[in-house]
DNA sequence: TGCTAATCAACAAGTCGTGCTAACTAACAG
DNA sequence: CTGTTAGTTAGCACGACTTGTTGATTAGCA
């Protein structure tokens, strides 16, 4: 993602004003691993911002994401997770914690066999699911 | 998946009552490539059997699922598809028609890189997207 | 300064899936 | 064959997540 300035750059290019949510979830996005999703981004939010509403948080990441500057993950366990690393990669998931970490993996692209003949493949998402090294030590 | 008999023996043994309605969905399921939502079940099921309730397909879809006959796939968009292929096996979907299809990928097991120090990899989902071949014909 | 987008609260709606109840049906054990 | 009880159904509600709407207020920016 590129830094809270650059976007405050690009929201006034786009036309959009530059409000001072807008700034604070530009803030939180920032260099933000956590993949968070709107509902717990809007909890950090309102505690620097009093009053700020959770559609406000729904609203900007729907814009960043229209933008190309958050993707958002979709793991199939409840809420959507919002990602400012927008770099080529992959996710691991732990499925006690539900925590949610970044990977790199260099065999891309991968060859694949079956019946899908003149398939034009544009994106590969991988999430590799299991249990985080904390996890597995809380239950050792 | 199991043949619809064996789908029958396995209720039995578990107790469970089998039914038409069950019976039905077995079938329906058996050699199923079509990756179906819940809905879209019912929908041909209701037609071999008008009265089947919706209720009922997702009860009978959760209890195969429990019991390792079929896998559930969440793609983040929309309905949870259900697949009686429980091979180690990956996806394809594409963008524009949203049409499901199995691939096998033998590089498996993926290395990664990434700050995630002792996790331990139960399994790996690689979903490719793009546009599949009906798709790029009628766009041309 | 003024136009207008943005925000907010409040409420509704949509989708997907489950929970619950009450009545009826039917599978299967004895 | 019969009785028990699981299964099915309709109907309604609810829950999670997300978006739509409306109307009033605020504030960004030309
Ligand atoms: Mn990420
Ligand atoms: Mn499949
Ligand atoms: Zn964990
Ligand atoms: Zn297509």
């Amino acid at each position: 993602m590129k830094t809270p300035e650059e976007l405050v750059a690009r929201f006034r290019e786009q036309g959009y004003k530059v409000t001072p949510q807008r700034q604070l979830i530009f803030r939180l996005l920032n260099g933000n691993t956590a993949h968070p999703t709107a509902e717990t981004l809007y909890e950090v939010a309102a505690q620097q911002m009093p009053g700020i509403s959770l559609r406000t948080v729904y609203q900007t990441l729907s814009e960043l994401s229209a933008m190309g500057e958050v993707q958002h993950i979709d793991l199939g366990s409840g809420a959507v997770r919002f990602d400012p690393n927008v770099d080529d990669h992959h996710h691991v998931v732990c499925s006690t914690c539900g925590v949610v970490h970044d990977v790199y993996v260099n065999q891309t692209p991968l060859q694949f066999e079956g019946d899908v003949e003149g398939f034009a493949v544009h994106s590969t998402r991988i999430v590799f699911s299991g249990e985080c090294a904390q996890c597995a030590h809380l239950s050792a």
